[in-house]
DNA sequence: TTGACAACTGACCAATTAGTCATTAGTATA
DNA sequence: TATACTAATGACTAATTGGTCAGTTGTCAA
């Protein structure tokens, strides 16, 4: 399986230089010093491809935001804990940075846009428990746009992280922006953005049962070594016809199939469509 | 010629729903109406079509941005001025919005990217402008930094003029990006960006003689219904491996030429040219 | 040495691409 | 009506694409 991670990883570094469209599958087996059928035995298409490289580099950072941002932390230290953490990481894996923010495919192919629309929800549910415990003090209403305004400045100040090999203070670059966060978060007295704007942008997606069902299928025969994962994928595509286990169970055989990279995304929509169907 | 503008205008649209390299150019014509040889007629190539997209909104909306902060402006509205406009602009084309925000081919393709990125400094050296005029009692080391921020509060904002057709207040939301700078530029005291920071940003691409001369010559063969256009070009390029004329002359010139669509990117470029000679 | 099995190869395929060019349609002038 | 001209066509090419699959290689255990 080591050479699924060397795919992912030569190919990452191509997409950052060229973008997704314009890599062609024979530059990165090429590149990799495999054949092209090599590559697809790890990965069934160019599709998977990048599927997994969001969902690698995602659930990797947001694993460690959680951390960064849990309740025994101090919380005045929340807001800078996670730009050090966020800027951070993208400083470190600048490859997918650069493909991240630059990439059309992420908007313009709609099951990669939804998956991409989620994550960018999760941090921004992160930064949002964040402005709520950091900033109590301020006005309920201005949350949002504090959140909106710690977005923008991440986004703007990012650039300087990418271009070239600049080595930047992050601890002066991550002090400069709570500084500011600061201010606007005592002072600011205008708001902006009103939940329904929200409404607007959280479109979660809704897998029906039968998608749901369907792509437990498809993992599951991507899955085939591992017994512990694949028992709990079959449990949990039978309680959707017919549900027969407590909600701890599944609770339960959620986390096993977390365990399994392919499996985040699977397990995050599941929890949705429950949460749905209550 | 108005064949032309239809062009670039469904073009737009299809760039905007899936992007430049997967739209081809057969779904433009057929999108338009005509034939594939019909295309050719008017546009070089694919690539000569983006570039004409991007110079007609960049050089519509810097048009614009110039009337708005120039001197006679009440200074303190400068920065309100600034943003209106360029958030109006925004969302009235917002197919141009939605193309740029999102192309990677504007940052993959080097020789667009050098063109986005020199539109981009010319929007950072007319915010800079404002800072410095509106902002003067704040502190010059941190002039560079409210650039930075109002960039930030710009783009995380404009996001939600380009979803759905939701109808923004546009002048409670400049208002509160105005609170936001304006805040920040009279307290905030921690400086980030350093001009050396600048240096790395601002490559100012410096054609040689060489390539200007040679790329008069494409663009004037692209022109020959416009007597003016063309013969002005054919001095500016005498004059460049022959200086002979006066500078107010050459003013005169560049004048000339930027009246035509096609040629105020070589006018820009000319510009530098003679600025670096110096 | 044999056979079984998985890992791997690369020639091959159908589809699609940007771009060309011999030909035609339409129109205005003589 | 004949001529001259431009505007427009669409079948064509050469190249490239994602993806397949019959066949080869290497590595075990028997």
């Amino acid at each position: 399986m080591v050479k699924r991670q060397l795919i992912m990883e030569k190919s990452l570094e191509l997409f950052a230089e060229n973008g997704f469209e314009s890599t062609s599958v024979q530059q990165i087996t090429e590149r990799c010093g495999i054949s092209k059928g090599a590559f697809y035995l790890y990965f069934k298409s160019k599709e998977e491809l990048i599927h997994s490289l969001i969902d690698q580099f995602m659930t990797g950072i947001l694993k460690e935001l959680e951390q960064v941002v849990s309740d025994d932390q101090p919380k005045d230290e929340l807001l800078y804990n996670f730009i050090y953490t966020s800027l951070g990481e993208l400083q470190q894996q600048s490859n997918y940075a650069k493909f991240f923010l630059t990439e059309q495919v992420l908007t313009f192919n709609k099951d990669l846009f939804q998956r991409m629309q989620n994550y960018m929800n999760m941090f921004n549910s992160i930064i949002f428990s964040i402005v709520k415990r950091q900033f109590d003090q301020a006005n309920p209403n201005m949350y949002l746009d504090i959140v909106f305004t710690i977005n923008g400045l991440i986004k703007s100040y990012s650039e300087l992280l990418l271009i070239g090999n600049y080595k930047v203070d992050l601890n002066l670059l991550c002090r400069s922006i709570v500084e500011k966060v600061t201010l606007i978060a005592e002072q600011a007295t205008i708001q902006f953005v009103t939940p329904d704007y929200l409404s607007h942008i959280n479109q979660t997606p809704t897998y029906s049962k039968e998608q749901l069902s369907e792509l437990i299928t498809t993992i599951q025969q991507e899955i085939q070594d591992d017994e512990l994962v694949g028992e709990s994928l079959q449990l949990l595509k039978e309680h959707l016809h017919e549900p027969k286990l407590s909600s701890v169970l599944i609770e339960g055989l959620l986390k096993n199939i977390k365990e399994n990279e392919q499996c985040k995304w699977c397990a995050y929509l599941y929890k949705k469509y429950l949460h749905k169907e209550k």
